[in-house]
RNA sequence: GCGAGAGUGGCGGAAUGGCAGACGCAUCAGACUUAGGAUCUGACGGGGCGACCCGUGAGGGUUCGAGUCCCUCCUCUCGCACCA
């Protein structure tokens, strides 16, 4: 056997050797337990990426890890093959979409091979592909059958660059998730999914989530945005009607002494109408609503507003006070109207100054109740004692709270109420490439589901593309023209297609029953596969993906279709690949292409680097160096290993991993093998700190270097060291699985290495006979010495006052305390 | 402002409250070589000739013992942010 491996070749002669005997298909039926693993599904953009290579290494460890223990595993992969790339290119280069996406899925599914990922490429699935989105289709009918998906008209986000309107969950900073640009507003009807319904099982199921990593738990809590607090009705003087406001401190009500309403609010017309500054008002409102969110909402804003003329009656007081326009006040939050409570809120205390509206304080901070009545400098916002708040006073305003809210509930003024920051979910796009929302408009019978019978609603070719704002399916009239599946007469189709993301929000469920047409999946074998065990990808995706498929998952649920209500169980988010500093991307320019790595120095070593330099969860920084150093390991695995063969160590045939041991050599390469295998499957397993996995099996193979020479002179030696090599090779075959498998033939093993079981720890072989024990002297080391392994605390102090340095320490002094941590350290304090 | 996470050698990073810096990279020295950008051996936080002293963002505290736990700060990253 020679000392040199050849990546390259090794690795494509076994990649193809796994397909031919199709050694990671899976199925039901096996009497195995199961563990469903799985990593976010790509988009074919056209080629793979460090971030993917990084991400479905730690994903393919995992499963041939658990794989290896005995599990059942599936592990899928497919592609998110709807959305926006595909459609300009095909605007910009003339390209059918279809044709684009399916060459890019050939080249990337080509790329993911050469790499040597454990999927069952059975169940490969793809959601551009008819056979999958008609499914996704029958599932919006699922949901609008269940009222779960509906029509509004509404202001939206609007990207003039994507020409489409977005989810509020796809707007960050003002600014489109996909292309950064600015978005707008516009007034559309639109198809919405009814997420709200799910906002508190959504926020209860958090704590359900105990496998999440609590920074995406606290992202979808802070998105949901649940408070709690009352809807209080303000009767209006002049006008008919009243105002609703929603606050979480009605403790302030006595306050109040003025109300503001957001100009889109839909009393607005009477409250100003007939006014004598009507034509100003008028002005104003218009003027704040054609404002950017950005810089009407940006905490710099200076908060302005207007007067309506009108008054309304505070329930509590039955006070005549104004009603003010406000440009902070937002219409969709809450109920688009606001009491003012200048002494207590500083948005209102602002607002106050600025047009002299009087401030009345009804909470005094604790001590200061007679002072805290003149005129304040600034808003109290903390807690405090009620004042001038009637038979309330004197009670502390935590308390005071429910007592308001029992009495203003009585008086009929109000009612205790929730509100939720999320928004329903915005599905539809005007865009091409996605899943026609399967709906038909007729003039006689109005919105008709298309019958299921009729799915898929078939994408239609040749389509000319122009980025109009419109979806182009408007221009396709042997789409749009259709005939109204009720009453037979003539009608048209929706020409909106859904958002990417209802795609890829039920995919995972997709996995269980591949190429099934008679359903979407086997509710058998969803059953069986579902929820996912384990769950990777990155952490971008905390409020959009990840919650929009927890909010599919339990309406599916509720709905009858699938059996749990949870899909992920646990989750890990992996951090970026970076390059000097920054995120790699082709806009930067700070790329490595995983081809030229896997050409250069193999798949093996491009998957041990992306583990090795950082802990799965943190950001890797990209290093030339460090990959070399991969690869370095990988030979000297490989030299160890010839070596050894050459040494006619396997000559008498395979080990059997087990291992006696007579000798302290023999016994030391045993411990060796025991103390990298308990390390390493502990940190897959426990922590899924791969990194030090990897390190450790660099220890070992570090320790073997320097024990085999003197060990493999005799036959028993020989059979030790045989059965750690073998112990090694199985080690390493999740993080670097073509070696392994090349070695493992090459150490007279027929079979896959994939397919053995993981060794067992034999906690016996980890024990040595003589430790090295640290020895304190009032909290400072002073010495190391060396005692047998069952050397008792006497027999520690005994010899640690043999050390001069120890004795040096204590001479003089009386040793008032000793603490003994058997086999690790002595601590002795003198004085 | 609110919430979450992180600050450790020249670098990436290790350390159930128990010998700080495992493992890797870089660097240096040596060996082997016609050669070495291969491989092997060794050194490698700072200071000091030395015994020793100092050292995990800063300052306190708990403890025989703190990178780790507690308190007060500082810096950075991420999320939310006029949400009533």
């Amino acid at each position: 056997m020679q000392e040199k491996y050849f990546a390259q070749e090794t690795e494509e002669k076994w990649q193809s050797n796994w397909e031919v005997d199709g050694i990671y298909k899976v199925s039901e039926e096996s009497e195995r337990p199961k563990f469903y693993l799985l990593e976010m599904l790509p988009y074919p953009s056209g080629r793979i990426h460090m971030g993917h290579v990084r991400n479905y290494s730690i994903g393919d460890v995992m499963a041939r890890y658990k794989r290896m223990c005995g599990w059942n595993v599936l592990h899928p992969m497919g592609w998110d093959s709807f959305g926006l790339p595909a459609e300009n290119a095909a605007i910009k280069h003339g390209k059918d979409p279809a044709e684009w996406t399916d060459s890019n899925i050939a080249y990337m599914r080509k790329q993911l091979k050469r790499l040597g990922y454990s999927y069952d490429w059975d169940r490969e699935l793809s959601s551009s592909s008819p056979e999958y989105y008609r499914w996704t289709q029958w599932l919006f009918l699922q949901l609008h059958k269940n009222g779960l998906a509906y029509k509004k008209a509404q202001k939206v986000n609007w990207c003039p660059s994507c020409m489409t309107v977005l989810a509020n969950e796809q707007v960050v900073d003002g600014k489109c998730e996909r292309c950064d640009t600015s978005v707008n507003k516009r007034n559309l009807e639109q198809w919405f999914f009814k997420i709200t319904d799910y906002a508190q099982k959504l926020l209860d199921n958090l704590e359900k989530l105990s496998g999440w990593p609590e920074h995406v738990k606290t992202m979808q809590h802070n998105w949901i945005g649940r408070s709690e607090g009352m809807d209080i009705e303000f009767r209006l003087v002049d006008v008919d009607g009243s105002l609703t406001v929603f606050t979480t401190r009605h403790d302030t009500l006595w306050g109040v002494t003025y109300l503001v309403i957001a100009p889109e609010h839909p009393m607005v017309d009477r409250l100003i109408a007939g006014k004598p500054n009507e034509a100003e008002l008028r002005a104003f409102v218009a003027d704040v609503i054609s404002q950017e969110d950005m810089e009407r909402t940006s905490e710099e804003a200076e908060k302005i507003g207007m007067f309506t003329g009108s008054y309304a009656v505070n329930p509590a007081t039955g006070e005549k006070i104004p009603v003010w326009i406000g440009n902070y006040v937002l219409m969709e939050y809450g109920t688009g109207a606001v009491m003012g409570v200048p002494a207590h809120d500083q948005r209102d205390f602002d607002l106050a100054k600025k047009y002299g509206l009087p401030i009345k304080v009804v909470i005094a901070p604790e001590g200061t109740e007679g002072e805290a009545l003149d005129a304040p400098s600034a808003a109290f916002t903390g807690a405090g004692v009620q004042v001038n708040s009637a038979q309330f006073d004197g009670m502390r305003s935590e308390q005071a709270r429910p007592a308001m809210a029992e009495f203003l509930e009585q008086k009929g003024y109000g009612k205790r109420a929730v509100h939720y920051r999320l928004r329903d979910w915005l599905i539809s796009r005007q865009r091409f490439w996605g899943a026609p929302i399967p709906i038909i408009y007729c003039d006689k019978c109005g919105e008709v589901p298309v019958p299921e019978s009729s799915l898929p609603v078939m994408l239609p070719k040749g389509v000319k593309f122009m980025p109009t704002g419109q979806s182009p399916l408007l221009d396709c009239p042997e789409f749009v023209n259709t005939t109204c599946p009720t009453c037979g007469g003539p009608a048209r189709r929706e020409t909106d297609t859904m958002d990417t993301f209802v795609c890829s929000s039920w995919y995972f469920t997709r996995y269980t029953s591949p190429g099934s047409d008679t359903e979407p999946w086997s509710r058998r074998k969803a059953d069986y596969w579902l929820p996912v065990d384990q769950y990777i990808g990155g952490v971008e995706h905390a409020v959009l993906h990840l919650m929009y498929a927890r909010f599919f998952t339990m309406a599916l649920h509720d709905i009858g279709l699938i059996g749990v209500e949870e899909p992920f169980t646990r989750l890990l988010t992996q951090g970026m690949v970076l390059l000097g500093g920054s995120k790699m991307s082709k806009s930067k320019g700070n790329t490595v292409d995983p081809d030229e790595i896997v050409e250069r120095f193999g798949a093996d070593t491009a998957r041990l680097f992306t583990l090795f330099a950082s802990p799965p969860e943190r950001d890797l920084e990209w290093s030339e160096e460090g990959v070399e150093g991969c690869w370095r390991f990988l030979q000297r695995v490989w030299r160890l290993v010839a070596q050894c063969v050459n040494a006619g160590v396997f000559s008498d045939g395979v080990r059997g991993a087990a291992m006696s041991g007579a000798t302290e050599g023999e016994r030391a390469v045993r411990r060796a093998a025991h103390t990298a295998l308990k390390k390493v499957t502990s940190d897959i397993s426990d922590r899924h700190a791969l990194n030090t996995a990897i390190a450790a099996i660099m220890e070992f193979v570090n320790s073997l270097y320097g024990l085999k020479d003197d060990v493999i002179a005799t036959e028993s030696g020989k059979k030790v060291i045989g059965g750690a090599i073998e112990m090694l090779i199985l080690m390493l075959a999740p993080f670097a699985p073509h070696i392994a498998e090349e070695l493992w033939a090459d150490t007279g093993h027929d079979g896959s290495v994939h397919l053995v079981a993981w060794p067992e720890v034999d906690e016996s072989a980890l024990e040595a006979s003589t430790v090295e024990v640290a020895v304190q002297v009032n909290g400072k080391v002073r010495d190391r010495i060396v005692l047998p392994a069952s050397a008792t605390e006497q027999d520690a102090l005994a010899a640690a006052l043999m050390s001069e340095k120890v004795a040096a320490a204590v001479a003089g002094k009386a040793v008032r305390k000793t603490v003994f941590v058997q086999g690790k350290l002595l601590s002795i304090v003198v004085g």
